[in-house]
DNA sequence: AGTGAATATGTCCGATGTGACATATAATCA
DNA sequence: TGATTATATGTCACATCGGACATATTCACT
């Protein structure tokens, strides 16, 4: 795992104290999370090239402007439903999800 | 979408009760739980292809039984991150995954 | 048919996710 | 610069999910 996701894992709230505890994560726990990711960078770029704003995006999925914040930031208390959920709503199509995902997953594997 | 579908999705608890209600349902949830479904199916089939119960898939998710059960069933009570801990407990690769949503998200487009 | 394993179904309550709100910060533009 | 709009962050009450348990049903084998 590179120094960067480590950074940006601890910062959406993932992190449990101490470096060791990533290491703790079993390769489910893992692998879960990096799909969230790569999911939740697809919704923003989807969202930005759509010219929608978060409170917009909101709207579609009757949910809030900062909840989208969260989907987007990557945030930890956000599900996998409500990403995947997001994701239809700013009509990401397959090959925008499977550019991101082949982006940010073939790096991690 | 197709009565045998339907069929499913009422005894995995989604109805609301009336037909119409299903028609209520919007294409993102639709499209959601088409996913869902995909992975459901998918979980049980390796499950059964590596000659693993439930119980012994729930002990590697530190579930239940029971849970394991539901998650197969396709139970309106499961979330789609608790199915995708499933399936990558069973095995399966983050490129099995990635596929299924991207192969899922034409039917919302 | 009988027995034990596997699976299905229902319920409960503690754990986690969610919308909403307040508010802070950043970006855009006149 | 100031005003407006977009995003980020923290919190909370309420809703949904999850593990565990009991129990029913189905399956596989003899």
């Amino acid at each position: 795992m590179t120094p960067e996701k480590l950074k940006r894992l601890r910062a959406a709230g993932w992190h449990a104290g101490t470096p060791k505890e990533f290491l703790k994560m079993t390769g489910e726990e893992a692998a879960l999370i990096e799909i969230k990711l790569a999911l939740t960078d697809a919704v923003r770029q989807t969202r930005i090239k759509r010219k929608l704003s978060q409170t917009g995006l909101a709207l579609r999925i009757k949910s809030s402007q900062s909840r989208v914040a969260k989907i987007e930031a990557g945030d930890a208390s956000v599900s996998l439903d409500l990403i995947v959920r997001a994701l239809f709503a700013v009509g990401a199509t397959k090959q925008e999800v499977q550019k991101t995902f082949a982006s940010k997953m073939l790096a991690a594997a």
